[in-house]
DNA sequence: TTCTCATAACACCAAATGGTGACATGTAGA
DNA sequence: TCTACATGTCACCATTTGGTGTTATGAGAA
């Protein structure tokens, strides 16, 4: 399971409305920190913050591409935090819980862990 | 599907650490004030603010009980804010993703919206 | 009614948050 | 080398956040 404070990072970042409307445009494609400033009304500044904290949440990944610098959608990162809400599957739909439990633990060969 | 104001306040709710842990202990048992504070090393003001945050994220339900203030814990509301990781989907386990959805389809006649 | 206890409602504070502008750095190309 | 452009870094600011203590209110029991 991830640890406590890579959750707290990631679910930090999730609390803030830009972020996450920005790791929505990541799904779509990958884009440097000049193209999400194109789409957001903020400073390039406010945008490397919300960046940075994205990082530190492990929900994206950077990578260098000449002078520019390529953010990518990291599913891997999400995926821990919505783990988090399994604990209350029990109070959802059980059928529905005990199933994805069973369907995860069989797919979880193939899905590599967090882990760094 | 939720309203954005109401998933803002929900992800706000739970990018805190303590209210996770609130939400934990819910899972647990319903609480009152009291008995949330006995639990954390927090002030019964602190504790209050956080019951109020958590309840405007629309994750907790509050009923009164005699002169007592009964917290429970609100599946519909986690669910819904889990929802949003459903966004990803594709980009996790495929087959998991494809599967669940099916599923949840299925079973979107018995559960109840969260639309007020 | 009076006492007790759970809760509510301030006023206040330090630190974190989300934002800005100004300036520095680094790399691709002419 | 010089230029252009994408990015990095810094100082600063207003507001929010998470916390405190103090003081009210409200309902059940003696």
């Amino acid at each position: 399971m991830m640890m406590n404070q890579n959750l707290q990072s990631s679910f930090r970042a999730l609390g803030d409305p830009t972020r996450r409307q920005i790791l929505i445009e990541l799904g779509r494609e990958e884009l440097t920190i000049t193209e999400v400033v194109s789409k957001f009304d903020l400073t390039r500044t406010a945008v490397r913050k919300h960046l940075t904290i994205l990082e530190e949440g492990n929900l994206i990944t950077v990578t260098r591409r000449g002078k520019e610098r390529v953010t990518c959608l990291n599913p891997n990162g999400l995926k821990s935090t919505a783990d988090w809400f399994n604990y209350f599957d029990q109070y959802w739909d059980n059928a529905l819980g005990s199933l994805k439990k069973a369907i995860e633990s069989n797919a979880h060969n193939t899905t590599s862990e967090t882990k760094k």
